[in-house]
DNA sequence: AAAAGTCTATTGCAATTGCAACAGTTTGGA
DNA sequence: TCCAAACTGTTGCAATTGCAATAGACTTTT
């Protein structure tokens, strides 16, 4: 896992990294699978970036149940959010799944000034920024999709989203059919039936994940 | 209105907040009630604060309609995700809605390191990085809100969460009722006949805005 | 090669929900 | 003060949805 090809330190050469690291006195730790690595909620924060194995990212329901946020895989990041949120009364878990290498950075030392070597001080910070961002876009993003009434116009909104990001009517899904229907947060099989009668209505093709949407009428 | 009173400059004297001012080329503009004072979408993007007057952030979407997103009054910081973001597809109108004052510093003086003067300048960009992970954070409370099937479920997710905050089982809605419904995303005439039921059933009390939790039977 | 797990697909049925419509109350301006 | 707009509250009805159950296809692991 090389750092410079991580959404962290994009823009940065191996060898300033290795100086930042240095600098912000970042530390790797090491955990088998099954262990919890972190749990969130209180104390001063770190950021952690996933070197090798696997991580999920859980939520504990008040009831003891948990619900999966998120996957991680090596060069992944979390977090970011809490870390940097005055907010945070969530707990979080972070679960290994896999014998995984962990960096962690404390979130002070990113944001403090730092007087010598690091000259890509500046770009880091974008970087955190712009992860922080990206992330605040698709969450946006999948709220307009759930403020829609129907499975229907659910669909149909996401599909539009999938269709402005690839540019073109025809896009292949991201996840399976199973994964969007969790996205859209929908019964799955009222779902397939949904889509049943989108197809027959001429709103959609569907081949599998492919999707294709008819020529707008504009 | 004092600069130093918004989220965006909040640790930072009023005196400081002018020397950085004049370090970020920071402009202000002026306009009338009715103007539309921003396009979102593309071009290099500022962050704009709100100095006196009222804004309104709109969604416009593909069909021509627009959707309310947020409302600012003075203080209120507007840009800080769109321009940090690498996706943002997205495009937005900002609005006022009444004459205005807007304070707008491009975002790459935000982020570039300044060699003099601003001594203050990673407070700035903590702000900033708060602001928007704060607003991450209300953003996935409202999909965990979302994410409840029924209306009973999707109350019940809020009402905790607003427990949560207030840190007592009782506590007063920060909106109407309608803007209840509007939140989560129901009909409101469903949700009023919704909460009926539930009160009867005793899961919540109601009075008003006023809302009481029962005791944990844990 | 068998087994376990996930994904796709379909259907009946009961329950929830959105929609439309109406009416009384409160709030904020003009 | 009076009017308009927004908010609260309620009901019938049709449509959508979740749930449960079942089954075949596909993947990955043992």
């Amino acid at each position: 896992m090389q750092l410079s090809n991580t959404a962290l330190f994009q823009g940065i050469t191996q060898e300033e990294i290795a100086r930042m690291l240095a600098c912000f006195h970042a530390r790797t730790e090491r955990c088998a699978a099954g262990d919890t690595v972190r749990t969130y909620g209180h104390g001063p924060e770190a950021v952690g970036i996933l070197k090798s194995g696997a991580l999920s990212i859980e939520r504990m329901e008040l009831d003891g149940g948990r619900t999966l946020l998120e996957s991680l895989a090596p060069g992944g990041i979390f977090g970011e959010v809490l870390a940097f949120s005055s907010l945070a009364h969530e707990s979080m878990l972070v679960v290994a799944h896999a014998p995984s290498e962990i960096l962690f950075i404390d979130y002070a030392h990113i944001l403090k000034r730092c007087e010598k070597a690091c000259a890509h001080h500046s770009l880091l910070v974008r970087n955190v920024l712009r992860l922080v961002s990206d992330k605040t876009v698709r969450l946006s993003e999948r709220i307009e999709v759930l403020s829609c009434r129907t499975i229907r116009e659910k669909l149909l909104c996401y599909f539009g989203l999938c269709a402005a990001q690839a540019g073109a009517r025809s896009f292949t899904l991201p996840t399976s059919l199973s994964g969007l229907a969790e996205y859209i947060c929908a019964d799955r099989s009222a779902m397939m039936r949904e889509l049943g009668r989108m197809r027959e209505a001429g709103l959609v093709q569907t081949e599998g994940r492919r999707i294709t949407l008819p020529e707008k009428p504009f």
